[in-house]
Parts: C-alpha cells; sequence; structure tokens
DNA sequence: TCTAAAAATGCAATCCGATTGTTTTTTTAG
DNA sequence: CTAAAAAAACAATCGGATTGCATTTTTAGA
C-alpha cells in the first residue's frame, strides 16, 4: 500500500473515467501532477518524465485541459503553467522577485490581499479576468 | 477646443511626467489607448497607428508599462494585451467564443460572476493570480 | 537657433514557447 | 492474437516577442 501505487491506480482512474489511452508518460505526467501541486510549466513537467519528447508534454497536456483534468495558469510572463484540478477553488500567489508559487485559500479579492500581505508578502497586486458566452453568441449558435 | 487636441495635450503631459520623449508615434498610441478602452494587443495598435513599425508598438508600449501608463492584461491566449492605465479599478470579462472584451465594474468575485450571468453571460468563469514580494526576498535584499 | 549627446525608430535577425505533419510505435477492442 | 485507432518521436514550422545595429529624431545646453 505504497502511495506511488496509490496514485498510480488513481491516475489510471482519471485516464479511464476522461476516455484517454492509458501510457506511461501520461500516467507519469498525472501523477507528478497529483503529487506535486505547481503549477508547473509544460519546461518544468518534462524535465520530471523521463525518456520524453517535449512535444509529447504538450499534447498530453493539452489533452488533459481539453477534459478538464488540468487546470491553465497564467501569470503574464508567456508561460503556460498547469496544475492537477483537484476541488478546491483556489488561487495563486507568484513572488515578483523569484516567481516562487504558492496557494492562496481565501476566496474575496480585496480581504485576500490584506490577509497575504499579513502573511508577509509585500507589493500585493492580483488580475483577474472573467470569460463567458456572450449574448450574441448565444443567440448565433441558438 | 476640440477632443483630439484636449488628448494631444493629455498625451503630452503624460509622456513629460514619465520623462519619456515626446514622440509622434508615443502620443499616437497614448493618444489611440485614452480614447479606446481596449485591451488591445500590439498588432491591434500597430494597425490603428500610421507607418510605424510593430516593433516600435513593442518597445514603446514595453516604456508605457514601466513607467505604469499601461497595465497589461492576459487573457491565456498568449497574446499581451494593454490598455491605458485608468484611474477606476476594473476587470474584464471576454466572451470564449468571439473574444469580446468587456469591462466589468463591480469587484466581490463570486458576486460578480453573478451579475455578469445575469447581464447574459453564460458559462461565466474567472482567473485570478496573485503576484508580490515574498518574505524571502525582502530578507535577500533588505 | 545651433550643435552635440541621448534617445527613438526601422529593419533584419533571432529567440523561444507552442503547434503541426509525418512516420513509427504502442494501445485498445474484438 | 490481430486489425484499427491512438499516441509518441522527431523534424519542421509558426508567431508573438526581443535584440542588435545603422539611421533618424529628440532633447538639452550653449
Amino acid at each position: 500500500m505504497q502511495i506511488m501505487s496509490n496514485n498510480n491506480i488513481c491516475s489510471i482512474h482519471i485516464l479511464r473515467k476522461a476516455k484517454l489511452s492509458n501510457t506511461k508518460i501520461r500516467k507519469s505526467i498525472l501523477e507528478f501532477l497529483i503529487q506535486n501541486h505547481g503549477p508547473f510549466s509544460i519546461e518544468e513537467i518534462h524535465q520530471k518524465i523521463s525518456n520524453c519528447d517535449s512535444t509529447t508534454v504538450y499534447r498530453c497536456i493539452k489533452k488533459f485541459e481539453k477534459h478538464e483534468i488540468v487546470e491553465k495558469c497564467d501569470f503574464g510572463d508567456n508561460i503556460s503553467r498547469y496544475e492537477y484540478k483537484c476541488l478546491e477553488h483556489h488561487h495563486h500567489i507568484m513572488c515578483r522577485s523569484c516567481h516562487k508559487i504558492e496557494i492562496v485559500k481565501y476566496c474575496f479579492v480585496k480581504e485576500m490581499e490584506k490577509i497575504l500581505m499579513m502573511q508577509g508578502y509585500k507589493d500585493v497586486s492580483h488580475k483577474l479576468e472573467f470569460f463567458g458566452i456572450c449574448q450574441d453568441c448565444q443567440n448565433e449558435s441558438g
């Protein structure tokens, strides 16, 4: 009953559920993302997975994203980062200086900034963007 | 007392204040961004400015960003968009289908999603990321 | 207004994250 | 076990962004 084999079973189940074929590389990526919160760049994921082309990581992650197994995060540096989409809604804070990423659990923006400053972060700011289907597009497809 | 000349004066003042030299291209870009909310991609700005290399737009916008005259927005499509940094704090909503961008004035996330849905948007989601200087980096530079 | 120094621009080249095409290999379903 | 489908490797390419350098424009001081 090792953690590794649990995660292995877990990743197989996730792939099955999404009707994605169950390959070594996909399992490795998924296990890595389940065990480590991230979010991680493709480059970072690629380095952790042995004997695998980075293109394959790109394609796997795209598939995972499409099936909502992972979620993309943008920190405005033109590098996409991905994390395993766990149930709890949360956000992140990236240090402007060292780029370390930490989890933020609180959920109201202004309150969150205050709490982060109390946690020791300085010069806290945030980026928030919304996405949705606008009225025009709903009418077109309807 | 035309709007154009007001904006012209305005853009000159902004450049002066930031100690940036006052060129035709910079004025054009700034006037365009003041008159139109955006946010706009470099490509979009470039198309609006006559006889100007896109590299110059990149460089001007970088300068403006550094001097906090414009602000970068990321919508996760690997295209940076910029808007004139007006005083009022606000966010945006981009249609997942047609990519139209609208302003969002409200400020509490969950409440905002509800209001947007009442405004006619469907499947509303959001991305929120924080930035700051972490404790470790503060200690290093101190 | 003139002039030298500093800054901005245009153009070409390049960078780099991401994507695509094609062949080979692996996985799946029966 | 086998044929069809999917994934992986590898090379090529895309495209937004950046950089280097020669030329032009702007600025600041006389």
